[in-house]
DNA sequence: TTTTTTTGTGCAAACGATTGAATAGCTGTC
DNA sequence: GACAGCTATTCAATCGTTTGCACAAAAAAA
């Protein structure tokens, strides 16, 4: 930046004292005259005088700046986390640099070597579907780097992370559904690598056992992509044959749902009346959808708020994680719209 | 960061040489012994020395940081905007630091000042609904610095900027309205003080001028606040009365087109046999609403990509924006979908 | 008046890397 | 054997800020 901004140095030629003098009277030191930094203050005013932050990192080895690592901003979810994030950071004078590996590991580690070059002070990290070796994280934590995972978990012990509580989600929907009188209910399951697939698999199959229903394992079935086209074709074909056709859907998450209930519609069955249907995550679109669709509601505000605030008290070593790891689980919330009530 | 990190300093000691000579046997300087290159570069490697990205841009005054800032992260548009952003920013070795303002003046001008005390090479804008005057903006312009605005078009001369053509995006959503036989056509429009509300009502107009149809003020209704609650209201309230009732509206985005569709279905009015819609974003959700909603889609993606790359042009000064300024004006594309056709 | 204490400043090194200029040790030439 | 010319390396300053220590002058105590 040419930007011609005006430094210590510029303050304290024109005064004639040292820098040391102008650092000093910036910031109320003792042993500092009364008149020198009533000179010294005014005419940083004046020339608009800000301090280099970058010459402050290099000097402090800090730098007010941690990385974020998401899959993709696009995602309602990870924007609400996002935004949870940014809030709690600014309001703490941290700066938040941002990548997004669009699912992709070697996306991933590059981001991550960027940003340590860039001295970041700490890292939050919801790392790729390809990820299923952990050493570019282990290493950095060997080290004693603080890092808070969200959303999605490593296979790391004493890892610090903030998740929610997907079992639980999955099990009250499902519980919810059963309890609207649908019988087969089928399953559109995450990618199985990803422990939020398991856990909300582990929830539906919980639901099930609990009302004496013999998981049918042709009910579940992956759709590891998670847009809408996969999940209409795979309900397309599970629905159209009426012979014991299945009466109800838990999705991964809300757009496979959506997919779901197009091709549902498309069959022309009825929502909720023949088929149930509860997603997971809350999209925005969730509820202007018709019918509206029950899902699982996820607090990204809140994961981000967790993480970020976890990972400040890392950095300035408020708390000492490592002697006692923490992992939050926040709740999830079931609401119940039109898509799933027959009763 | 403690991080032990190797520094230039740690390989000079461990060899036996001095910085410079590291340094310049990293970078491949001439007049450094092919046998010193080679155990320096071993050493790096074992090391795994990374250069300190902070001490460079001290040195270099240059950061590779550019800065954004938004209005929300969690607005969908926003969102693809970032990731076009991200995406150019990433593969010429740029960092991204993001912050949102949430619509607010303060916010917008402190976290420029942060930025800037940051040493950001540039800065990309889409400035919040209270910004009314735009000193913070042209001062920095004047020293010369780099900024492109995107979206929304500030009231400076000559600033470089990305938008798409609102008008023309408008002007193409209300003719397909009147060609599709509608004739009492409500707009819901933006808050008035931006540019973008401004051009798209001037799009609404032009299609009713052309079709000689007069523009009937009480059917122009500004929707300041976008959510869907404020506009489900404002429709339903438009709609009640039988008499002289319209049969279609123009929304400012899709989240306020959703809020009429619900008060539409509310009235039991059918979409799109007694009143027709179209929004405008594409919002992710647009496709999956029942019925889909028409839409004016906005190639946020592009917009960032757009952005960037004329800011690095900037920054690199490759191209000379400041004799040359440039505006950017992307197509919109119509989509049209079920809600707006009964022919 | 001399010594001690206090007050206000300045010096210089440090953070990590770069870079123009200086220098040391060669080899080769006249 | 003196000196030019080359190669490989080091010195030192620089970017902007902080901070331990030294130091001078003034004020207070002896």
């Amino acid at each position: 930046m040419k930007l011609g901004q005006a430094t210590i140095k510029d303050i304290a030629r024109e005064l004639n004292v040292s820098s040391s003098t102008v650092s000093r009277a910036l910031k109320d030191y003792p042993g500092i005259s009364d008149e020198t930094k009533r000179r010294v203050k005014e005419l940083a005013d004046k020339l608009n005088y800000r301090p280099n932050a970058v010459a402050l990192s290099l000097r402090k080895s800090k730098s007010f700046t941690i990385g974020v690592i998401i899959p993709e901003v696009v995602h309602f979810f990870f924007s609400t986390v996002i935004s949870g994030i940014e809030e709690v950071a600014f309001s703490n004078g941290y700066n938040v640099i941002l990548c997004q590996t669009n699912e992709r590991l070697d996306r991933e580690k590059s981001s991550i070597d960027t940003m340590l070059s860039n001295q970041i002070d700490g890292l939050l990290v919801s790392f790729s579907k390809e990820t299923t070796e952990f050493d570019h994280f282990s290493k950095l934590m060997d080290l004693d780097f603080p890092i808070v995972f969200f959303d999605r978990l490593p296979e790391i012990p004493n890892a610090v992370n903030v998740t929610v509580n997907d079992f639980e989600g999955a099990y009250q929907a499902v519980k919810h559904l059963l309890e609207q009188g649908y019988k087969r209910i089928v399953h559109l399951a995450g990618p199985s690598n990803l422990a939020i697939s398991k856990k909300r698999k582990e929830g539906y199959l919980k639901a099930l056992a609990e009302a004496g229903i013999e998981a049918d394992e042709s009910l579940i079935i992956e759709c590891p992509g998670g847009n809408e086209k996969e999940s209409f074709d795979v309900t397309k074909q599970l629905f159209e044959n009426e012979k014991n056709r299945p009466d109800a859907i838990f999705a991964h998450h809300d757009i496979v749902a959506a997919g779901a209930m197009m091709a549902l519609k498309s069959l022309d069955l009825r929502i909720p009346e023949d088929v149930g249907l509860v997603g997971y995550s809350n999209w925005q679109f969730s509820s202007m959808i018709d019918p509206p669709l029950s899902t699982v509601s996820q607090p990204g505000f809140k994961i981000g708020e967790t993480a970020i605030t976890m990972l400040l008290e890392m950095i300035d070593k408020k708390r000492d994680y490592k002697s006692e790891p923490v992992q939050v689980v926040l709740d999830t919330e079931l609401l119940v719209r039109k898509s799933s009530v027959r009763i």
